[in-house]
RNA sequence: GGGAAGUAUUAUCCUAUCGCUGAAAGAAAUCGCUUUGAUUUCUUUGAGAGGAAAGUCCGGACAACACAGAGCGGCAUACUGCCUAACAGACAGGCGAUAGUUUCUUUUUAGACUUUAUUUUGUCUGCUUUCGGAAUAAAAAGAGAUUAUUGACAGAUAGUGCAACAGAAAAUAACCGCCCGUAAUUUGUUUUGAAGUUUGAUUUUUUUUUAAUCUCUAAUCCAACUUCUUUUUUGCGGGUAAGGGUGGAAAAUCAGGGUAAGAGCCUGUAGGGAAACUUAGUGAUAAGUUUCUUGUGUAAACCUUAUGCGUUGAAAGUUCAAGUAUAUCAACAGCAAGUACUUGCUCGGUAUUGUUGAGGGGUAGAACGAUUGAACCAUUGUUGCAAAACAUGGUCUAGAUUAAUGAUAGGACACGACAGAAUCCGGCUUACAGAUACUUUCCUUUU
RNA sequence: GGUCCCAUAGCUCAACUGAAUAGAGUACUUGACUACGGAUCAAGCGGUUGAAGGUUUGAAUCCUUCUGGGAUCA
């Protein structure tokens, strides 16, 4: 019910290269999320990225990631069943730009903000 | 008892639910089907980040390329021994520096006692005896011993360079000054200095007498006279490195000789350096003897000497390889026109063209490299002062590749610092809350 | 993951071959010029030379260790 396998990652450069260059982008603080669509069968596949210039510790950036897989393992079921109906498929990469260290509340209320803004856009 | 510094060890824990990474076992489905096998899904089991994983400052393993051998250049290292795969690392030592403790010597000051009319002299260690008492303090310098910390600790006597300002001068020498010679100028026996004679005054001593006075001797001062000696300044030529306020640094200490003045110029001697020898030590080195020598510092200035280093780094490199294009080969088709070859020319043939198949290199991608190792542990044994080595026994302990350790709820206490593997090891450096043990030091309290 | 470079006044740069008041332009302040402003001229202000140690008589410069910033290798 609540998982997130490798599959749902987005491992291949050459769609990581399609999606930045071709996709469309909103900001919901401290998120900034990049999105594709395309017609498939319903498969999403999402991108953390927690940078360097954002974050100078490898310890913050890990802490940062780990918060936000757990965010978005737990709150993705509904846009996973409206693909499913719309019959798109979808990239999706967010990205962390607060200079700050979040704690875990607040990263989950953001994800899932984020979240509802995309499933308005699919379809 | 408290604070600070250093070294060593440790580096929050427990329960439940949901997840992530890879491993083992099992089941099902699909492909394949003689078996092995591959992919996907599910279940179970056990595992999953450090002392620095960091910085990338050194050293190696490993890999590719290069390589008969030698030299130049470049880089690194630099007291000795020893450990190590190797090292700019570790251990043990030598030498130096700093700090502390302690002992001795010298000087000065103060004090006590002693001696002397005063200046002064002596003592102020130990033991015993005696006794009314007192029988030491401070500062500076030097030497020795010991403890701790620390040192990029070869060479300045191979050579080149540099040493601002200040100072005469920063390592050759010149200037002031001192001395000699020479030329000119000025002065001229009234000046300067030396020797002698005479007179006067004062003081002292001796003798005589002692109430004063007088006489004599010696010294000093004033005056006069006699004899001997020129003086000042400047230029030129030479000698000299003793002296010259500076500076981080000023040219071998002291004594004597020597000279016109001087000088390591000469002699002895303190200190430094080099060589040889003796003794101790594996050695650095230490102690001593003899000879020679003595020109300050700087090599984290160039450099010299000795030793070592082939270059590049896992984005190294190895294997498989969809698709696209295709060297080459084979078969089939075409051979209309042009071109080239075959030929003196024409026809013919071959190639240039297309399709299919094979095939090599190789892109996307995948796998290996890559986790059993100079490994870790041991109330073990042997060798060694120690670092460490050997033997014996035991253990398997992350392996990702857009990159894994989290979230929620509850509980415990000391209330949680610095910080996240990316080929792997040995060191160094830097960051760090708390706890434990040890060492050093400071403060306070008690005896 | 490897390799290399840089840091100087509010800003842009010198001085990098050790030598004592670290310089130039611009910005800022004051004055002159002008009816006023601009331009121009003159003067002034402004520096822990990224931090900490070391070598040296002496360090922006030489050496070591940190901090921050940048470039490059498929």
């Amino acid at each position: 019910m609540f998982s997130f396998p490798k599959k749902e990652r987005l491992c291949n450069k050459k769609k990581i290269d399609s999606l930045f260059s071709k996709g469309k982008a909103f900001l919901c603080y401290p998120f900034s999320v990049k999105y594709l669509l395309s017609q498939g069968d319903g498969k999403i596949q999402i991108l953390i990225v927690c940078s360097k210039r954002y974050q100078k510790k490898a310890v913050s950036r890990n802490y940062i990631k780990r918060r936000m897989r757990e965010a978005y393992r737990l709150n993705n079921s509904q846009l996973k069943n409206r693909l499913t109906e719309a019959g798109q498929d979808l990239f999706v990469s967010l990205s962390y730009i607060s200079k700050d260290l979040s704690d875990y509340h607040f990263i989950e209320k953001n994800i899932s903000d984020v979240l509802k803004t995309l499933e308005s856009k699919v379809g």
